[in-house]
DNA sequence: TAGTTTTCTTAAGGTATCTTAATTTTTTTA
DNA sequence: TAAAAAAATTAAGATACCTTAAGAAAACTA
């Protein structure tokens, strides 16, 4: 593991953003956390199995997605370099996933399995803290998603989504963010053609 | 604080399905934990104020909303006994509440003030870990609930939620399930004629 | 670089849901 | 218990967004 430390250098930062971490638990972090290396729309988790990983996304761009019984695909979340993605119910709950994973640009990631993250959160506390913090700051946002979902238009979530996750849309297909943001594919290019 | 003691025995049942504490901690979390009677309709949050708690219910029922520029009122979530209600936004960052919080029927919660909840943190981490635990499942009931509007009629989404949330259901007035399930009370009022 | 596949655009007709408004029903208050 | 206030219903017209479909543009691939 020695040699690939570097590619764990994103992880730690991203840790101690948030909480102090002392040096000598680093390796302990690095051990558990494995890296996997995607290519450009790779399928990273299927519905038909259990997510058993934490991923962490070193360099790249995923997203995670639903499909319904009727064939359309909703896109649940994106994730970025420093960002984390998974489908949290099926690693929780140890069931086969709602949601598919894939990698939309070559990405790298790091994925800790959920019995060495178990036994971080026991040796050290500061990683537990860390996800509790991470936690919320999703819940947080993405109840935000909710509200705005509910009382703004396709054109202004659109304008926020832009806004906010420029590097993002430079890095998907736009029929995605539609399906991120609720709307279809035709109408979010009527939208833009709108706004010119 | 003794002759309280009772109306702590929900909020320590609640975590206690989470993780183990030990009794020799229960006095210091009875002790962090403030109780607060409401009557009904009463606000616990304003708009022009910081959340500084975080709030458990022991019983009653209420609801966080947010009201627009339109002045139109959007439920963002319902608390019933044994849940966990707060403006997380405002409480993490310490600024202004985006969101309202009102009892919805004759209410009693048990609040916790932010340097208390963080003094527990350090001195129980079992309190910690059952912050991180109660996060990571509102994060993905609510993104549940986010694929759900985007992917569900309202007429779907309204029938889920009368199944999951019967005992909400009966608690509060039709045009707040309305205003959470992102319909119009109008709307919603046709829906359940339709389905006689 | 030509061919193929994927993505985006445009437009027309359709539908779910909204807005407004008036009426009825239920709940609260005096 | 009567009056007042709040909530729910109904209905009609309005609109944001969807669906379908076809063509154009852009991005891959051989």
């Amino acid at each position: 593991m020695i040699a690939n430390e570097d590619i764990h250098i994103p992880l730690i930062e991203n840790i101690k953003e948030l909480v102090a971490i002392s040096e000598k638990d680093i390796p302990l972090i690095i051990d558990a956390f494995k890296p996997k290396e995607l290519t450009k729309k790779e399928i990273l988790l299927h519905t038909d199995e259990v997510s058993n990983y934490m991923r962490f996304i070193s360099d790249g761009c995923l997203r995670s997605y639903y499909i319904n019984e009727s064939g359309q695909e909703y896109t649940v979340q994106f994730g970025i370099k420093g960002w984390w993605i998974n489908d949290l119910y099926s690693y929780l709950t140890k069931t086969i996933a709602q949601y598919y994973i894939q990698a939309l640009q070559p990405s790298t990631i790091l994925q800790v399995h959920r019995d060495d993250l178990d036994n971080l959160f026991n040796k050290i506390p500061a990683i537990e803290r860390f996800f509790r913090i991470k936690m919320e700051r999703a819940y947080v946002a993405n109840l935000n998603r909710t509200v705005k979902s509910m009382s703004e238009t396709a054109e202004s979530r659109y304008l926020s989504f832009i806004k906010k996750y420029r590097d993002i849309e430079q890095n998907v297909p736009q029929y995605m963010v539609a399906s991120y943001l609720g709307i279809s594919p035709e109408h979010l290019s009527t939208i833009r053609s709108n706004l010119r």
